[in-house]
DNA sequence: TGACAATAACTGCCTAAGCAGTATTATTGA
DNA sequence: TCAATAATACTGCTTAGGCAGTTATTGTCA
């Protein structure tokens, strides 16, 4: 494994010449760094604008995904972030009791449990967008749309490339 | 302060149009939970490639700026990363329990606690950086050294974009 | 000098994510 | 049919980070 890892790297740098090597990478400078930074920021940014609905960051996440319908479900939670299922029972369990969420045991199948918003949880929901959009867009300022498609772009590529290894 | 962020993102609208608005955002396309994806794919790869030698991704970073000489304190760790200095107690901690760092209190400022790498931490330090190498390559697979440049270039803007709000 | 502010390290309390393992229920295949 | 497998939700344990507050030490300035 180790020796398929350095042959390809080998590989890669014969070829087109790898990105980083041993000599030019710095932690400071490294791509992944950068992306850890921006992600805490923007982190820290929204959990900012969701204090006064005394709310986090990974909670709005949630009930972002429950309020569109794409899950609806702890495991399609799951599936869909590609997170622990582990984690998620707990973050069900927070959001159910701070009262935004209850859990339903399915009839047809009883190891599902569904998950729907309390009338509380519908009623906060229509201000999580605005916020996501706000905090995006001073984030973002400065850059064009074409520049915004491509830095997209570019994380998607590396998302394909991490699915493939 | 709400009203401020509203001027602005109308002006923002006004002038060259805001990139995200209500309507066309939506959360598995946002690119703040694409940024959060990557993120948490590189910690993984990460984390698997230190698996042989028992750190973690976090404990990882910390061992690279200590050797890299760019901080020599709990303090300047914390500063070098943006962190809360509660945790960076811990991870010391984490650190000093598996023998890789000692703390050593200054003498000039008792105050300060210096940290210093054993034996064993200058032992495994070299064989970090071939990981992040071998790592971000293989995330990076298709991308030319311009569209990294770029990409780098979008994370530092959007970096200094949340440093002056 | 002496009160006040600033800094460094630390603690307690919380959210969050990952890994391993368990119990229950449903599905599959010999 | 029934044993093996898979899926769902869950628990315990660990690392990690943020926030608020504390203690000890140093720096500042009236």
């Amino acid at each position: 494994m180790p020796n398929a890892q350095s042959l390809d790297t080998t590989r890669e740098a014969e070829s087109e010449g790898a990105l980083y090597t041993i000599d030019n990478w710095s932690i400071d400078e490294s791509l992944g760094y950068l992306l850890s930074t921006v992600k805490a920021q923007m982190t820290t940014a929204i959990d900012a604008e969701l204090a006064p609905l005394d709310i986090t960051w990974a909670q709005w996440a949630t009930l972002l995904k429950l309020a569109s319908g794409k899950a609806r479900t702890a495991a399609e939670l799951c599936r869909n972030s590609a997170c622990d299922t582990g984690s998620m029972t707990r973050m069900v369990d927070r959001l159910e009791q701070k009262g935004l969420v209850r859990r339903e045991r399915s009839n047809e199948d009883r190891r599902i449990v569904f998950l729907h918003l309390t009338e509380r949880g519908e009623e906060i929901v229509p201000e999580l967008k605005p916020i996501a959009v706000r905090v995006l867009n001073r984030f973002l300022k400065g850059f064009t749309r074409e520049e915004l498609e491509q830095f997209k772009s570019f994380a998607r590529r590396m998302i394909a490339n991490s699915e493939t290894n």
